[in-house]
DNA sequence: GACCTGCTGCGGGTTG
């Protein structure tokens, strides 16, 4: 049966108003389940494939009939812009069938909020920090606001699987279920995913059974790609002619060209322009990145949709999410993305269009990146994406929500909220033991009161610190910044880590300032325009990369693939990267340990995680670690034998623990709230997210180590 | 050697 009478008389009418041809596949196959079946669903398909729209249109002919009287759906989005983009979207669909529509997030005026407060129905849009909001401050509305809901439609999914805001969302969303009358069905509008198992124990493991997966078909839109090496100076400076060729590979298209960092972003954007204006070109090149000011990105994002000359966006993954830009015709990458999903999110985002194809250029412009960006490609072409796994034992995460369950409650008891906790989606497994540890240490550190008799647990003194604190609702680390402001206008940000001095020439938003002073106080730097400058520095998290690019790094060395897509260039620096491996004959299964006088270079190409715990395991032995990466290349000053060493590595038997005190500082697990937490459930956290000794062991196994003397 | 995301309520005043 067609879908299409499958929807109410007002979706069937709506649809002919507004003209659509046909259903995309997705549309096809999600229309029917959300209408015949009780399933949870995961919609897994690329942009512009209409996924709101397959999810909505069935969702509004279920509840349209008694929408007007209560709330029934909750959409979560990431991000605010989202909200607001989607917003008109649903808007649209559902005009004129008396479904309320509400936005609550942030930059949302309280107005509305109350107006939203006062009648609740409908479909409300928000984001975790918000709903975690509700729960703090509108405690004694909560329960009249969400007793309907039959839906949760969660956008871009896939953001909140494996990272800290996911296990806030899943507890909250289990919160809010607490309220139901039946238990919401939940909607997940995700790009491409792996894992599958795994997101459906993310959103019901009680009955994985129950959610059903479906994956749009394959696009069939030609990808066209090449790499383009350009190899950069002693002092790390990319060449002049990599930017001359970015110019002129951009000259004719709209494009967006991915850096890696904020600084970079700054220096490529005021490169390009001024290649643009020897042209006699106006303004061409805009900058993008979270530390520019919100208006200016708006501004930027606003033009770079309407305009129809070759204007390109300069940006991080500031714009890898589904922040509508229009058309887009060409992804540019400058050096390796840290994951091939990443990738992949980014080259998504042209040839969106129908009938067009989508163009992705890659540029290298130093050996690792060339070797690193050939890994991520060729893995993406074999269609493998990093595999979700979550954010294990979430302490911290069960720290702040226990906060907000005790502000929720205004009271409650200890048994009480564990039985709370063990009805909780993220929380039912951890050990009670270690849930009761947790509550009796945040008493003893004033984060929890007990009150009536010591019978009932409240927000301690030290707790309503961070309660009240606007910090409170996200889950998130953000670093402290200056504010950075000409005359009266704002511009954009500024690491505070980052020394800066009056008088320094800074490039922001795509622009040159000049630093005329700074405020401590108010946390404000002034800046007038400069005519010569350099990036600023944004101080980040190291990079965690998956075993298997690293791995594919190794098997390219190895290998003498040409890759066709590469330039001279590019195949030059590969060749010359892969002599030693070429000369003496290593295979893909063999490590090279490199022995040059008192020095050990061993190659393990591997992930990050089983490189740093090879690291801690070797200091145990007494070898001294001078350096390693994060593929698992480290050198070593040693007279103790390395290749022994790793031999006796393998058949320990180890424990985690032990580790620990051959871990320096900086290589601890920290989040936001790991240093609130006791001891043992910090210790446990660092040793879940960070030590993998079977992996270490695994790897070891597996490769047959090949030692070579150099002189 | 990184990147991104988010965020009181209330009462009292002014303005459209």
């Amino acid at each position: 049966m067609n879908p299409f009478y499958l929807l109410s008389k007002s979706m069937q009418k709506k649809i002919w108003d507004m003209k659509w041809g046909r259903f995309t596949p997705i549309q096809e196959m999600v229309i029917p389940t959300i209408i015949h079946t009780n399933k949870d669903i995961v919609i897994s398909s690329g942009t512009a494939s209409g996924k709101t729209e397959a999810a909505f249109l069935p969702i509004l002919t279920l509840i349209e009939s008694t929408a007007g009287q209560s709330l029934k759906v909750i959409y979560i989005s990431p991000l605010k812009a989202l909200i607001n983009n989607q917003f008109e979207r649903i808007e649209k669909v559902s005009e004129h069938i008396h479904v309320p529509i509400h936005r609550w997030h942030g930059d949302v005026d309280q107005g509305k909020k109350k107006k939203f407060i006062q009648s609740p129905a409908g479909i409300l849009q928000i984001t975790p920090e918000s709903i975690e909001s509700l729960f703090v401050n509108r405690t004694e509305h909560i329960k009249r606001i969400f007793s309907d809901v039959e839906f949760f439609v969660i956008d871009e999914i896939h953001s909140f699987l494996d990272t800290e805001r996911g296990v806030q969302l899943r507890s909250l969303l289990s919160r809010i279920e607490n309220y139901c009358k039946n238990r919401p069905r939940i909607i997940g509008l995700s790009a491409t995913i792996d894992n599958f198992d795994f997101i459906r124990s993310w959103i019901n493991y009680c009955n994985t059974d129950n959610v059903e997966i479906i994956v749009s078909p394959g696009n069939d839109k030609e990808l066209n790609y090449s790499l383009m090496h350009f190899q950069n100076d002693e002092s790390f400076k990319k060449p002049v002619v990599f930017f001359e060729d970015l110019r002129e590979l951009t000259r004719e298209s709209k494009s967006i060209i991915f850096c890696n960092s904020r600084g970079e972003v700054e220096e490529t954007t005021v490169f390009l322009n001024r290649l643009a204006k020897r042209e006699n070109v106006g303004e061409t090149y805009y900058a993008h990145h979270s530390s520019i000011d919100k208006q200016e990105r708006e501004y930027v994002e606003r033009t770079i949709a309407n305009s129809s000359a070759p204007k390109s966006v300069v940006a991080t993954s500031s714009l890898e999410l589904g922040i509508d830009i229009g058309e887009i015709e060409l992804v540019v990458q400058v050096d390796s993305t840290f994951t091939v999903s990443s990738l992949k999110q980014r080259l998504g985002r042209s040839g969106r269009k129908k009938d067009t194809n989508q163009y992705l250029q890659l540029y290298t412009t130093n050996q690792d990146s060339l070797l690193q960006s050939l890994a991520v490609m060729e893995l993406l072409l074999e269609k493998w994406v990093e595999p979700s796994v979550g954010y294990p034992v979430p302490y911290d995460i069960l720290f702040q929500q226990i906060v907000s369950i005790c502000q929720e409650h205004n009271g409650i008891t200890e048994i009480e909220l564990i039985n709370n906790l063990k009805g909780n989606h993220v929380f039912y497994f951890l050990p009670t033991e270690e849930i009761r540890m947790l509550i009796h240490h945040m008493i003893n550190y004033d984060f929890l009161e007990l009150i009536n008799g010591s019978k009932e647990l409240i927000v301690g003194l030290d707790g309503e610190r961070i309660l009240r604190d606007k910090d409170f609702y996200s889950v998130f680390m953000t670093s402290e910044e200056y504010e950075v402001v000409n005359g009266a206008k704002k511009i954009g940000q500024l690491d505070k880590k980052w020394l800066i001095n009056e008088g320094d020439n800074i490039i922001l938003a795509g622009k040159l300032w000049t630093i005329q002073g700074i405020e401590e106080s108010k946390g404000k730097v002034y800046v007038t325009a400069a005519v010569n400058a350099n990036p600023p520095r944004y101080f980040g998290d190291g990079s965690k990369i998956h075993s298997k690019i690293s791995e594919k790094m190794h098997e390219i060395l190895c290998s003498d693939e040409k890759f066709r897509y590469i330039n001279k260039e590019a195949l030059n620096e590969l060749n010359d990267l892969r002599k030693a491996y070429h000369l003496n004959n290593i295979k893909s299964q063999q490590r090279v340990l490199w022995k040059q006088r008192d020095s050990y270079y061993f190659e393990g190409y591997t992930g990050t995680k089983i490189a740093r715990t090879l690291v801690w395991m070797l200091r145990s032995f007494g070898v001294q670690v001078k350096k390693y990466d994060e593929f698992g290349r480290l050198e070593v000053t040693s007279s103790i034998y390395l290749l022994g060493t790793l031999e006796q590595i393998t058949q320990k038997e180890w424990r985690e623990e032990e580790l620990i005190a051959f871990t320096r500082e900086e290589e601890f697990f920290q989040s936001k709230y790991s240093a609130l937490l006791p001891q043992e459930l910090y210790m446990k956290m660092h040793i879940l997210h960070e030590i993998d000794i079977n992996g270490v062991v695994a790897f070891l196994k597996n490769i047959q180590i090949i030692v070579i003397t150099m002189d």
